[in-house]
DNA sequence: CAGTGGTCTAGACCACCAC
DNA sequence: TGGTGGTCTAGACCACTGC
């Protein structure tokens, strides 16, 4: 509110306005905003300038569009993912994957997209240290908090290792979740590695994540170890920025002793 | 490569086309792009279209644009920070914030903003547990790779611990930044917590930042604790989403034995 | 079929930069 | 001063939704 705004994009200005009402709850969440014909209108600008206006906050993912229909004000109950805690809950009656949704009081579900053997693609392959034919089992699967997409999750493991388990199944029969079979099979992972990166979904993400074009996405590169440093599992997340908080936790490192 | 490739917009598919382009070295990284006129009439377009086109190549990192000079293809080095060993290093000779630099020969170097007492937003209090009308420590700065912003870091200490340190001053006289002057103190930090979250850039960090109004940043929230948790400092960094991947690591915790 | 957002254009004016 | 990107407009056509 300073008086000595420096001059802004007429379309920038629009956004923080429409912004402001989001957040006062002029425009509730769940709820349409005006028309961009009438916002036109009200603000004394085009409608290519509301749109574009409109555009940012949907890549800070606080309206969502629904094309002929209007545009929504999103809610954002964001859902805190603690790396630690999720797996050591393995053994605790649910996936990993649906923990944080649980603790919310919101309805989990996974969707299987795929569970199978795969020629894993070359990253996957030198993360799981695997011989050049070998291939994998991937499951790929998306997970939803009350029917809205909140990650997909695709997990490889070596084929030669899990391919009698119940882990080709899609329900493994176990609670827990993976980890808990391939504990079953003596190669319970006892240290996990992840690696986090930020870019724009791409197009297939948009459709399976009913995220905007725009969007910011989390990838989650995750690595499970056995003993001996053996990797036996890597799971690929893809999770809708705004939904997201990612909490990690650790004791500091014993100041080196000798060498 | 599908055949059946449903149809997308115009700008969107010059956006593939640009980044595939940008991705042969077609367009070299630190070189110039064609202006936005020369596209538009090798393409068949008008410049609305291309600059649509160039914001989403904006957006993701690719490119930069310098006013009344032209678009510049980025040089991507993307740095990796180890969040453990970023911390566990800090007696060996540089602050925490340069270790990831320092690795992998750029230039490194710290500029402050600010460093002073002042009321510290009430989220960075209610984290450190002050009391009411308590006052922090603040250390503001920005680092720098090659003269290139890679990140914000703004670090709060209660005030009453630190008064009568070397942190209120520029240089700290100890190697290791500002972590061993706690250690000092007797209150080294001995466990530390992070929580990520993704957002657009706000304009301030536009501009500090040197990024584009559509990127998504990092926004790690950084808390040390002392023996007994008693938290000690906050940090609150901020960094361009495309140039960095944040690594963790941590052993499977125990099963709860008994309880 | 009327209303919504998605996209594209031609033309215009501006601020900024390099020469 | 000419070239660069930033922005805005009016008008147009389209695909999709819901009635």
């Amino acid at each position: 509110m300073s008086l000595i705004e420096q001059p802004k994009a007429q379309f920038a200005q629009i956004a923080d306005l429409l912004r402001d009402r989001i957040e006062k709850g002029t425009y509730a969440p769940g709820s349409l905003m005006p028309s961009e014909p009438e916002l036109a209108t009200e603000l004394g600008v085009s409608r290519v300038t509301v749109n574009r206006a409109i555009a940012l906050l949907r890549a800070a993912g606080h309206v969502k569009v629904r094309r002929g229909s209007g545009t929504v004000v999103r809610r954002l109950p964001m859902i805190r993912r603690d790396a630690q805690r999720r797996y050591a809950n393995r053994e605790q009656g649910t996936g990993a994957g649906e923990v944080e949704i649980r603790s919310m009081n919101l309805r989990s579900r996974t969707a299987y997209r795929e569970i199978g053997r795969t020629k894993p693609p070359e990253e996957v392959a030198a993360a799981l240290e695997l011989k050049p034919r070998e291939d994998a089992l991937v499951r790929r699967r998306i997970l939803y908090a009350d029917d809205e997409p909140t990650q997909t999750a695709d997990t490889f493991f070596p084929w030669a290792m899990v391919k009698s388990s119940s882990l080709v199944n899609e329900h493994t029969g176990l609670d827990g979740g993976s980890y808990a079979v391939l504990a079953s099979l003596g190669i319970g992972p006892v240290r996990f590695t992840e690696d986090i990166t930020v870019r724009l979904a791409t197009d297939e993400e948009q459709r399976l994540l009913d995220v905007e074009p725009t969007q910011p996405v989390f990838r989650i590169w995750h690595v499970a170890y056995a003993q001996g440093d053996r990797p036996v599992g890597v799971t690929i997340h893809v999770m809708p920025g705004h939904l997201w908080s990612l909490h990690y936790g650790w004791d500091d490192l014993p100041k080196k002793a000798g060498h």
